[in-house]
DNA sequence: TGAAATGTTGGGGCG
DNA sequence: ACGCCCCAACATTTC
């Protein structure tokens, strides 16, 4: 009989639209789908956020292949190690993945192919989480973009996403599958105390990547390029984590949204604004791509030298949401309880964090990686950078958010404030946003430093703080 | 994918 | 009627 095919499933953890997919599929052999959890050193751990989906997301999978008369191996340890074992142990021929494109992984990618050559084992990588592979882009130079503007323009026109790949009906089976490790048994989801019960209203894996973006589609695309900002309203398309770990593509999404456009179930703007999100997204992989330190180094390197503060008990009281600026509040607490925040207030509070506080852009993509169900490498570092105004195309450095301007701008009736500042919750908008008016706090039974924290750092002094410092990187 | 400072304009109150 | 001031509203520039 035929010699089995191994899919390594990484971040495509899908059925549809999967080329490797589709490949083994195709190929007629018997085939084996393994997920293998790599900790080794070198490769950086997901975060506690993240593994909770994971857990999720490997759980859907199994469950959809098994409807296909299928089932997903599990296995821990080194991929270096542990394919060619598996490989040996279900005689297979042949190793299939769709590729990534951060360094550290391509390293590793590069260092099993060697490994499965040597042991006589072939195989074959397509194009994976993205939706043009980095190296296939250039500018007329030769060169890697550097700015939004012109990498959007180059991708924008041209780009027409492949007919998606169909899901499999039924995929080939071995006659004995490999033994698999029980999901439980890698605790990816927290014991006691368990921090992620706020976690409960996502829905990880396949099936709920494509209801979303059909959710999305229908409720929030109409209206999406003035929503998207509003944190007080159902406005984002909360794709992310779905797209983090390729629940669905980049591409399907691309597609959804242009034929949602095309029978006019939304406007073009509305359609375009969310395309140049998914823009954004893989502008951050280029970048990576071709800017390997970008998870620990300023892009630009004039910031090697910015004087950031070391300030414990600032980072502590803006990772549990106790700054005194509510909209900042809110956000982090957000964050800690759902997984996931709004992006408007991804960048109010990082903004708050490095310019308010002039804390290293470091230790919030930390905090960020961690936390955060859609954490991936590429975005975190690079938005984190493009804030901090160290990253490509970035904000100017003396772009510093007020964060009771932008409260009362994008969150204008104080409801997502409400919602995650419920000490507040009694304070009329748009006070509810600078909660300092004396008159004001006690009949809503605010008492500043004792119900709700002071400020713990003016803005007008913090924001001269600020430009002092970044003028020392300038000069 | 800002905010604050500074500049300009024009209406209204007033001597 | 006129000049003057004030200041809101808007535009521009500066950080």
């Amino acid at each position: 009989m035929t010699a089995p095919l191994l899919l390594w499933f990484r971040d495509d953890l899908r059925l549809a639209d999967n080329a490797a997919l589709n490949a083994a599929t195709d190929a007629g052999a018997p085939v084996i789908p393994v997920f293998v959890l790599d900790e080794q050193p070198g490769l950086r751990p997901l975060g506690g956020a993240a593994r909770w989906w994971l857990h999720g997301s490997l759980a859907a999978l199994d469950e959809n292949l098994r409807r296909c008369g299928s089932r997903l191996t599990l296995r821990r340890g080194s991929v270096e190690a542990v394919l060619p074992a598996l490989a040996a142990d279900s005689g297979a021929r042949a190793v299939l993945w769709n590729r990534a494109y951060e360094p550290a992984t391509r390293a590793r990618d590069d260092k099993v192919a060697s490994a499965l050559h040597r042991n006589g084992i072939a195989t074959q990588s397509f194009a994976g989480n993205a939706l043009v592979e980095p190296d296939a882009m250039r500018t007329g130079a030769g060169g890697s973009f550097k700015v939004f503007g012109a990498f959007w323009k180059a991708l924008r026109k041209p780009y027409r996403p492949g007919p998606p790949l169909p899901a499999p009906e039924r995929m080939p089976d071995p006659k004995r599958w490999p033994a698999s490790d029980r999901l439980e048994e890698w605790a990816l989801r927290p014991g006691e105390p368990d921090w992620a019960r706020g976690f409960a209203k996502w829905r990880p894996g396949e099936g709920g990547g494509i209801d979303r973006l059909a959710r999305f589609i229908e409720h929030a695309l109409p209206g999406y390029a003035i929503n998207r900002n509003r944190p007080d309203l159902p406005g984002s398309s909360r794709l992310s984590p779905h797209l983090r770990f390729g629940e669905i593509s980049p591409a399907q999404a691309w597609r959804a949204v242009e034929d949602a456009v095309a029978r006019d179930a939304a406007s073009d703007s509305d359609g375009e604004a969310f395309l140049r999100e998914l823009g954004w997204r893989e502008f951050c992989r280029h970048l990576l791509f071709h800017f390997p330190d970008l998870l620990s180094r300023p892009w630009r390197q004039e910031f090697e030298r910015f004087p950031w503060r070391s300030d414990r008990p600032g980072l502590r009281a803006w990772q549990r949401g106790r700054t005194g600026y509510p909209i900042v509040d809110a956000g982090m607490r957000e964050l800690w309880a759902t997984g996931w925040m709004h992006n408007r207030v991804r960048m109010i509070v990082a903004s708050f964090l490095t310019k308010h506080l002039l804390i290293d852009w470091r230790a919030g993509e930390a905090w960020f990686w961690d936390t955060l169900i859609d954490a991936d490498p590429a975005n975190n570092a690079a938005n984190w950078q493009w804030v901090a105004g160290c990253g490509a195309d970035a904000a100017p450095f003396f772009r510093i958010f007020n964060p009771v301007l932008q409260g009362e701008r994008f969150d204008p009736e104080g409801e997502y404030v409400k919602r995650w500042v419920p000490e507040l919750a009694r304070l009329p908008a748009p006070d509810i946003h600078r909660p300092w008016n004396y008159d004001r706090l006690r009949p809503a039974g605010v008492i500043l430093g004792k119900t709700y924290p002071e400020p713990i750092v003016d803005h007008a002094a913090a924001r001269r703080r600020a430009l002092e410092a970044y003028a020392r990187v300038k000069g």
